[in-house]
RNA sequence: GGGUGCUUAGCUCAGCGGUAGAGCGCCUCGUUUACACCGAGGAUGUCGGGGGUUCGAAACCCUCAGCGCCCACCA
């Protein structure tokens, strides 16, 4: 192995001149292909996301970044790796823009007819979606985005046929005729999840039903529903109404006559006790309907007009039909009152906020509750774990409340449901390979986006078959996903893992991060014009800027702020190291040969290795937390603060010097060097390889090991004596500053008190760092600098700006003295004395002393400087 | 309506029982031969308000206020 000459490293970092070929060149030799023959411990992370429809956004580069992160640190472990490419079967967000397209062009979905539409989405997902997967990859991913790979390919084909049939031959998947939330924008079934719940300013009506004594007042804020009403309910106790029950009273404007009820779930307290039920409108009125027996009467069509109803408000749309009831009720002198506006909270689909309107329908539903009491119980017992764990409480909160999930969505793009109908309404379920009696059809409708996702685990493994994949990557070590994820598709995952594979969960940690958000912690949105795309910051500052800074600030489960200077500040970090390495270069590091021992290092050489070390020890146990804002802040601390600012100054006196000593510490710098870009590699995957190249010779920074701390490097000493060395050489600095010296203006000046201390051997390394020369004959001192035990007497030729250095005094004097006024505060409470512990205690009393010292010696040299 | 989280330097956030931190921004000086995408130095906070626990609280408890998120079949 042989170093590389520096001057193929260009003196400018340009990343987009790196990081093609770089990628390029791993793919090439097949980095990121999983090795079926090695005999390493299975290790797999689950990427995300497999719905890749929409735009590409920030919340999936940072899935992308957390999960390159760890898979490329376990890759330099050891590990074998899979890295599985996501799906795209998405139903809802794909269909939307291809709809969206479709009615810029004057026509529905329905004109087209269904395979057309399907093609219509391939052709959208080629030209746009295929773009926006082929960007991903600079993020130095490593998966395969063929059009094979992350579509409905045969093999989850197979797996949605095999799973639907497991489950509804065990009773778990059922089809009933039930409330849904229906959007009539999308004209689909959504589950519960799929509806956000808004508070809306409507308005709540009281109307009153029945005349005379069996007149009775209901409230709605639906008052088109009533057309559909079939009873009136109050509570079996309350008193006002006991004498009502059972009787008929006519409904309104149809000429219908309704019974009046009593059931248990009527609160007596709201409003007059007494509600209108619409039974094929509402999930409650639904139920009350069951309970009682009452006839459910469908009056809202699939597209949200009126109908059936024989009155005048047929073919109106919801919204006009609730102001012309109220105008006809009203004038029959039926609404009793309004109240306006009135807050109330209105489902609405996720997708298209159209407002939701429950309605009875035939759907095909998943019986929750074994499955769901399962999922519970993996992470509750401990098979499975949740990172971080404040967010457990959540999923349980979900889990142990789900209601049975709807899966029937009457879209045209996704898995269709596998069931036939025969002539006379027989129901056949499919599973792979078995067909269908002729003349038998199969369902419209396909399934929910969720439920093919929730195969992923495994599906993308090749089952049902047993491969040796499946095998081996079943259960996975992690998934990576946002926490607004969790129960769309994590909690999917886990009820057909554990159904599937009998008790075994999918993954054995679940690692939830936030959402991005803009530069002032706000959600970004489209309607504010705060969207960042992630692809404009990588074009301008490169993947690994990007990636380090989201990196950077991905605290586990909370959201994280990025702005543009964020990422330049990143592309500034990337800067430092290419020209810190170039630096190393230039004066000859290497990596050749062993290390020398201990006694043969100088104490800065000793330092650094043992900041590397700690280094690499803090930055494992980080990302073994998945603490990855952490373990990069650690990383970039001891890249900038401790090997630029103070190894790589201190290293210029040592080169200088030349000799032995320099040969050292040409071999460890190359050792700092190799072991932090390796280091960083995960985070800073392009550069780190690029420099690293250059530094070694090697192969690949791709498949070099992980660095190992050495905890046999952590030095004490070394600690030490750097710290003494750091504070001399600060005060000196800040001194010279305050009495406006050029930082490069040489200065002779006699360092007294050196001998006595730990920085005996380091004179040449201090007047390096602060540019004080060594005094020749003539030297006479025109001023002193008094830096704890050390006096460093300088030749101003001239004399010293006393004002500057008066006030620099007097304000280290203050700071003194308020130290000794604070401790001896506490050192007089007798309490703290005697409770405190003895170690704290002492730090106090050390603390009081040396401030003391202080006071003594600022006094001292203010005294001196007033004189003079 | 239930949960749950947040409120720390101008901004975004760490810290979560023993002298208030980082990045960016700000001020001063500087072409010192790795780097001006830089270096050196500096300024900036009664840690949301009020109580309490403790020798000691930004951190623990209570309470109030503001903001946010999740869940929810209140007509």
């Amino acid at each position: 192995m042989s170093t590389q000459d520096a001057n193929a490293l260009p003196p400018q970092f340009v990343p987009a001149e790196i990081e093609a070929p770089l990628y390029e060149r791993w793919v090439e030799r097949g980095y990121f292909t999983a090795d079926a023959n090695s005999d390493k411990p299975p290790y797999t992370i689950v990427i995300p996301p497999p719905n890749v429809t929409g735009i590409l956004h920030m919340g999936h580069a940072l899935e992308h970044t957390e999960i390159d992160i760890l898979i490329r640190r376990r890759r330099m472990q050891g590990y074998e790796t899979l890295w599985l490419p996501g799906m795209d079967h998405a139903g809802i967000a794909t269909q939307n823009v291809v709809e969206r397209q479709l009615s810029a062009e004057g026509i529905s979905r329905h004109d087209l007819g269904r395979e057309d539409f399907i093609e219509r989405v391939w052709k959208w997902k080629a030209e746009y979606g295929g773009a926006i997967l082929g960007q991903m990859r600079r993020l130095g991913d490593s998966v395969d985005w063929s059009r094979e790979r992350f579509t409905m390919d045969a093999g989850l084909a197979r797996a949605v046929l095999t799973i639907f049939k497991r489950l509804y031959d065990a009773g778990l998947i059922y089809r009933a005729e039930r409330i849904i939330n229906w959007c009539p924008r999308c004209l689909t079934a959504l589950s519960d999840i799929e509806v956000d719940h808004d508070d809306v300013e409507g308005e709540l009506v009281s109307i009153r039903y029945g005349d005379g004594d069996s007149a009775i007042v209901v409230a709605t804020t639906r008052a088109e529903t009533m057309l559909g009403d079939t009873a009136v309910a109050v509570h079996p106790d309350d008193k006002r109404y006991q004498h009502l029950v059972g009787r008929t009273i006519e409904l309104p404007l149809t000429g219908r006559f309704i019974p009046i009820i009593a059931d248990e779930h009527v609160d007596p307290e709201f409003g007059t006790g007494a509600v209108k039920v619409t039974p094929a409108h509402d999930v409650n009125d639904f139920e009350i309907g069951l309970r009682h027996g009452l006839e459910s009467r469908v009056v809202i069509e699939a597209n949200a007009i009126i109908f059936g109803t024989d009155t005048e408000f047929d073919g109106l749309d919801r919204f006009a039909a609730r102001a012309a009831v109220v105008e006809a009720l009203r004038a029959e002198g039926r609404i009793v009152a309004e109240k306006r506006p009135y807050l109330h909270a209105v489902g609405h689909c996720q997708r298209c906020e159209t407002a939701v309107e429950p309605r009875l329908s035939k759907q095909w539903f998943v019986k929750v509750d074994v499955l769901a009491k399962n999922a519970g119980d993996a992470v509750r017992d401990g098979r499975v774990r949740i990172e971080p764990a404040d967010l457990e409480p959540r999923y349980f909160d979900w889990v142990d409340n789900l209601r049975d999930w709807c899966i029937s969505r009457q879209l045209w793009w996704g898995h269709r449901i596998p069931v036939w109908y025969g002539p006379n309404e027989e129901i056949l379920v499919l599973g792979p390979d078995e067909e269908a009696p002729a003349g038998w059809r199969q369902d419209e409708d396909v399934l929910d986006t969720w439920f093919s996702s929730g195969l992923w685990p495994f599906s993308t493994l090749g089952w049902p078959e047993k491969t040796p994949e499946m095998v081996k990557f079943y259960p996975t070590s992690v998934l990576v996903t946002a926490y607004d994820i969790l129960f769309f598709w994590v909690v999917r995952m886990m009820l057909f893992g554990l159904f599937v594979f009998d008790g075994v969960p999918p993954f054995d940690v679940i690692v939830l991060h936030g959402l991005v958000r803009d530069r002032y912690g706000k959600k970004m949105s489209k309607s504010k014009g705060n969207t960042i795309d992630p692809i404009e910051f990588m074009d301008k500052y490169g993947s690994d800027a990007l990636r380090f800074s989201l990196a950077r600030n991905a605290n586990p489960g909370s959201d994280q702020a990025i702005a543009e200077e964020w990422v330049a500040g990143a592309r500034n970090f990337a800067t430092k190291l290419w020209n810190a390495t170039r630096f190393a270069l230039m004066n000859g590091a290497n990596v050749t040969g062993a290390i020398p021992a201990p006694e043969n290092l100088s104490a800065a050489d000793r330092w650094v290795l043992s900041r590397l070390s700690e280094t690499t020890r803090d930055v494992d146990s980080l990302l073994e937390r998945f603490e990855f804002a952490k373990a990069s802040e650690a990383l970039y601390r001891f890249a900038w603060d401790d090997v630029c600012d103070w190894y790589l100054e201190l290293t210029k006196a040592t080169f200088a010097e030349g000799g032995a000593a320099a040969d050292v510490s040409r071999r460890v710098m190359g050792q700092v060097f190799d072991e932090l870009l390796r280091l960083l590699h995960p985070t800073m995957p392009f550069i780190t390889e690029s420099l690293w190249l250059h530094l070694t010779g090697g192969e690949s920074i791709v498949i070099a090991d992980w660095p190992e701390a050495r905890l046999d490097d952590l030095d004490a000493n070394a600690t030490a004596e750097m710290a003494a060395l750091q504070e001399l050489v600060t005060e000196i600095r800040r001194f010279r500053n305050d009495q406006g010296l050029q930082p490069a203006r040489r200065i002779p000046a006699r360092l007294v008190g050196l001998e006595e201390s730990v920085l005996v051997t380091r004179e040449a390394e201090i007047r390096s760092l602060t540019r004080l020369t060594v005094p020749d004959d003539g030297f006479s001192p025109s001023a002193s600098l008094e830096i704890g035990s050390f006096t460093i007497e300088i030749d101003l030729s001239g004399t010293i700006d006393v004002v500057a250095e008066k006030a620099r005094l007097a304000k280290d004097l203050d700071a003194a003295a308020s130290e000794v006024e604070q401790a001896e505060a506490r050192l007089a409470n007798d309490e703290f004395r005697s409770k405190a512990p003895e170690a704290v205690v002492k730090k106090i009393t050390d603390r009081l002393a040396e401030a003391h010292r202080e006071v003594a010696r600022i006094s001292a040299a203010l005294e001196r400087i007033t004189q003079s």
